[in-house]
DNA sequence: AGAAATAATCTAAACGTTTAGATATCCAGC
DNA sequence: GCTGGATATCTAAACGTTTAGATTATTTCT
């Protein structure tokens, strides 16, 4: 593949200039300028960004790791995130860590050694060591999204999460309901820890205790929700409603409900955290809270750029300084929930 | 960030010794390389890709370039390349096209300026000016994934799509319809024309014509289904089922039967194109041609990896010898088809 | 003990850029 | 015809690796 040596022998000029005229960071006459334009559109000339990004000692691309990019949610954000990265020059590599822990530590590591400028994560490992392990990932600037892992002192973007929990749980109870389910993700992640606290606040202000019959937990997955939710439904004093900490186990609790031969939400109310993209299309509609994806995304790579540019302070120098984005989540009533008569 | 000479540095060796030791590229004494691995741990050392990559001349990174990420097929191939691509040691740059060709060949630059190692694309453009950009490509193998275009000498990695849309098509009639409609994608797009095709097919081998009135398209979105299917049910002599090109415009025109006050599948049948990962979960559950996604991408993957290694031809030296591996859906038949009584 | 063979380590160049600082070219003003 | 100041171009070093080939240390064999 051609070089920058290509284009200066073809246009009988040093690599100096060639450079210069290629980035505009320096006179370079009009007719040397043409000159290798057509020099480089002559030898079929692109830039190596590998030999640019060692020589200027950092790369144009930003690390993702996501713990389950099948999810929607998690597709969503990518997307989001993905835009906005481009539009300031930046590829994005994209990662899954399946929601393990030490995976995503390969992870990072990979994405150290790629050398990355800015690395984005939404975390899914919990405790002492991890939190170090992901403190001590020096190098690149790294900001959490979404999961916020308590006591990290880095930046994060991401969702008031105790509010969607009461917002959603506080809408069933003005339907009336007073025997809710709560299916959470697994402990220790904050989106469901803070969901659920969120429920357990908006029980509280009406009077209530969380049932601990009626609070299960299963891992995000569809599949583990459907498996929980079925003693659930066969319980004597089963739930008029359940809430689910996300998206998917909304639907695997639906699922549970209709092989049950129970409807919704004629017989069971269901309400979901995290909208679905395609989510009118199902039946019934899915009622849940939905987070502004894109705003998000954009902050993150927003912030992410800050920390990259030297704008923002290093949060290992400034450890105090660690700022926190949170959006807002908005209600969207849909069919799935019905008023208990 | 610690680099090789300080390494070397703190063990007293040279930086060539910690490269052999490092690589296990050479013979080293038992006490240096502990040294060597100790002072890797204490100045905390991680190797510098960027320049590795710079001195060999290639990179472990794989650019993948999808048409819409959102899509769960889509994300679900993301995974399995993503899982296939680390299991070699690659990383994956993942953008989105956004089903947009223009964008598509930007993305195809910008991978080319990063030097990824190959390009795997599900193309989303078509014509010969198009066909001839995306040749035009070079520097890295690239290979094109789900969606085939005509005449391009490119591996290529995919389902086989008549078949498909033969399955289900025959599915259909086997239950008694006749009058089937077909909502497609984008035309001179491989997937849904394919499709179309294999539902031609089906109706011809039961004697039957397509009707234009009932074969329709979209863009592969579940908005436009949405939109093109309710003058469909609008009609005096609607049809008795649905053949949608992908799942997406499945769940598009599942919304049209709901909101229009038709029930699936009493009324109306629906069939889609590619599985969804909690298709179970949907009431009711959708009947459709799964892809062997997994093994989709691991293959593209693989052809990939035998193309950067050079043990696959060029096609620009061969390109008679451009290879297919082409996969066979599998018939789900779930709840969204009813036999005709 | 000395030569030959082997094992371990080193020096230096190369990969393709960017850029500081040196040098060459041009023109205006005297 | 010079000087001085732009303006345009060039030379050379640097980024952090890997590796061919040279050199040195160690062992083995006669």
């Amino acid at each position: 593949m051609a070089n920058i040596r290509d284009v200066a022998k073809h246009a009988g000029v040093s690599i100096a200039t060639v450079s210069t005229a290629l980035n505009g960071t320096g006179p370079v006459s009009e007719k040397t300028a043409r000159r290798i334009w057509d020099a480089v559109e002559a030898v079929g000339y692109a830039p190596n960004g590998i030999a640019r990004s060692l020589r200027l000692g950092k790369t144009k691309l930003i690390g993702l790791v996501v713990s389950e990019i099948t999810n929607p949610f998690f597709g969503a954000l990518t997307l989001a995130i993905e835009k906005a990265a481009h539009a300031q020059g930046y590829a994005v590599i994209v990662c899954n860590s399946n929601e393990d822990d030490a995976r995503e530590l390969e992870l990072l590591d990979l994405l150290r050694v790629q050398r990355v400028a800015g690395i984005l994560v939404a975390p899914s490992g919990q405790g002492d060591k991890y939190r170090d392990s992901l403190a001590r990932n020096a190098g690149a600037p790294l900001i959490t999204i979404d999961r916020h892992v308590e006591g990290l002192k880095r930046d994060f973007v991401g969702l008031d999460n105790r509010a969607a929990g009461r917002m959603i749980t506080e809408y069933i109870l003005r339907l009336g309901h007073r025997r809710i389910a709560f299916i959470g993700g697994r402990t220790g992640v904050s989106t469901s820890d803070h969901r659920y606290e969120g429920y357990c606040q908006a029980l509280a202000s009406a009077g209530l205790q969380p049932d601990p019959a009626l609070c299960l937990r299963a891992d995000f997955r569809s599949e583990t929700a459907y498996t929980v939710a079925q003693p659930l439904l066969a319980m004597t004093d089963r739930p008029t409603a359940i809430v689910a900490a996300n998206n998917v186990m909304a639907l695997g609790a639906l699922q549970a409900i209709g092989d049950l031969g129970f409807r919704c939400p004629q017989d069971i109310s269901v309400a979901g955290i995290d909208d679905f993209p395609w989510s009118t299309a199902l039946r019934p509609r899915l009622t849940t809270v939905a987070q502004p994806i894109e705003e998000i995304g954009r902050a993150a790579v927003e912030m992410l750029l800050e920390h990259i540019s030297g704008e923002a302070a290093a949060p290992e120098a400034a450890p105090e300084a660690a700022r926190s984005r949170i959006f807002l989540p908005t209600l969207i009533a849909r069919d799935s929930c019905a008023a208990l008569t």
